[in-house]
RNA sequence: GGAGAGAUGGCAGAGUGGCCGAAUGCGGCAGCUUGCUAAGCUGUUGAGCUGAUUUGUCAGCUCCGAGGGUUCAAAUCCCUCUCUCUCCGCCA
């Protein structure tokens, strides 16, 4: 959300941000509408309400015989009172409807784009392995190795769902032990997070409304399966004023992620890439309304998810995402592609992002800024430590041998008892 | 799932219809004071929205778990919901 006042006050600069992250920018003027017959509302519900509340501390004061005559014009003001509050309800409630769409302006350094092929490339990792051997696909490697089934997972869950099975779970199982481990020694807290959430988490992390189609809901509980622990994450402080000593704080979680794919029929549906579950660690750092903090912050996230690569030896390239490919609340967003074999190209397996005040504006999370002084809004962002099976793609394509077996990089065996090489059930 | 109790400011805790944004204590902040163990005294101390503004503030409105209702008037009475606690049942 954004700072309506802000907002009034740059307009230009809303739509254009709208413009440039391919929204409609019309929900600009649409709120700014609103908002004026609103506030004109609501200026005239004040007056009458004040109004009604020096009369009525008089009327308690009165002789009975008084009284009575003076009630009858305070009971057709009361009337017309609750006429007009019932406008401003409403009104309010549309107001608050365009405010939770308003996008927030992209940095400065965000390049403007259409969609993920405007993106920048800022830096490349790792040279793309050249074998002498033809590289198996991940899911037909898998196959053959007994370790993934699709199929089964289709018949027990429909399209985009497998199982696991032997190595390659116990593969998933030490890279996201390692993910944790990694976070943890950088002084992340560990938590374990709902999957199941309400409706203000949702909105308060900006994927609703909007975002309706992607997730999976238990309606008649009004709670949302989550796409990411980001959600809970960023919502343990909603509605709280931390004290400034505690922050910045900075999190860790691995949950199981639910996403419905609509709307991506007929992609990528090979494999393991595009999936309805998985699991992931998930970093999120909650800290002062501080632009320098924030940005350095953003770095140094995208260093963890990118140091872990180096351990698990991949190549990849990291991408200054362009205004197209951003979404709603995302001032900035770094996305980390690894090199897939089969995909001939790098797959997207991390996104990090900064939002300034854009989410915890809508969950009222707010510090007190050092000293004393009022309330702010804190800056949230959220960084991906490692998605599985996704990233299963890049190491079993990346690091496959000629005989079919799958090289473990040397900072993932001790979470393998010590095994250098798996080769599954075959 | 059943029975009961409760939810008030940073915390503790009063308040059963108008004098209550709310006593008192603690904590915080400011000042004063002080050589006998940082204590004493005084003052001050919530948030949000709207409008005005000489940008210092000023005025109005809202907020006592959430939402509705009764009433001229609700922290206080009624209804619904959420959460917490106690007991019983069930259970990984």
């Amino acid at each position: 959300m954004l700072d309506a006042k802000w907002v009034r006050e740059h307009a230009d600069l809303v739509r254009d941000a709208a413009t440039r992250k391919r929204m409609d920018p019309s929900v600009v003027d649409a709120f700014l509408e609103n908002d004026r017959d609103y506030r004109a509302l609501l200026q005239q519900v004040e007056g009458l309400r004040a109004d009604l509340k020096t009369s009525s501390s008089s009327l308690g004061k009165m002789k009975p015989e008084e009284r009575e005559v003076a009630l009858v014009e305070q009971r057709a003001k009361k009337a017309e009172l609750k006429t007009l509050e019932k406008v401003e309800q409403e009104l309010r409630a549309v107001v608050r409807g365009f405010a939770l769409r308003l996008p927030m302006p992209p940095a400065t350094d965000v390049q403007d784009g259409l969609d993920d092929r405007g993106n920048v490339e800022i830096s490349v990792s790792g040279p793309i392995p050249q074998k002498d051997f033809e590289i198996q696909t991940h899911d037909d490697l898998g196959e053959k190795l007994g370790i993934i089934d699709i199929k089964r997972g289709v018949k027990i869950a429909g399209s985009r769902n497998y199982l696991l099975l032997g190595d390659a779970a116990r593969l998933e199982r030490a890279v996201l032990n390692l993910a944790l481990d990694h976070m943890m020694k950088r002084d992340f807290e560990m938590v374990s997070v709902p999957s199941l959430v309400n409706r203000a988490c949702m909105e308060g992390t900006g994927y609703f409304p909007g975002g309706e189609e992607q997730a999976y809901l238990a309606e008649r509980d009004d709670l949302a399966l989550i796409g990411t622990s980001e959600v809970p994450l960023t919502s343990i402080h909603s509605g709280e004023t931390l004290d400034f000593d505690r922050l910045p704080l900075r999190r860790v979680a691995l949950s199981p992620c639910f996403r419905r794919e609509a709307g991506t029929y007929g992609k990528d549906t090979k494999g393991l890439y595009r999936v309805h579950q998985f699991w992931k660690v998930e970093q999120v750092v909650l800290g002062p309304s501080d632009e320098v903090w924030s940005l350095e912050e953003h770095k140094r996230m995208l260093r963890h998810a990118t140091d872990l690569m180096d351990l698990l030896e991949l190549p990849y390239r990291v991408v200054n995402v362009c205004t197209g490919d951003l979404g709603q609340g995302q001032v900035q967003k770094f996305d980390i592609e690894t090199w897939m074999p089969s995909r001939n190209s790098y797959g997207e397996t991390h996104s990090a992002s900064r939002f300034h005040d854009f989410q915890t504006r809508r969950l009222n999370l707010r510090y007190r800024p050092e000293g004393k002084g009022k309330p702010q809004f804190c800056h949230s962002l959220n960084n991906t430590v490692i998605a599985s099976p996704r990233v299963l793609i890049a190491l079993m394509e990346n690091h496959q041998q000629a005989d079919g077996s799958i090289r473990i990089p040397e900072a993932l065996q001790p979470y393998l008892g010590g095994e250098s090489v798996l080769r599954g059930n075959a």
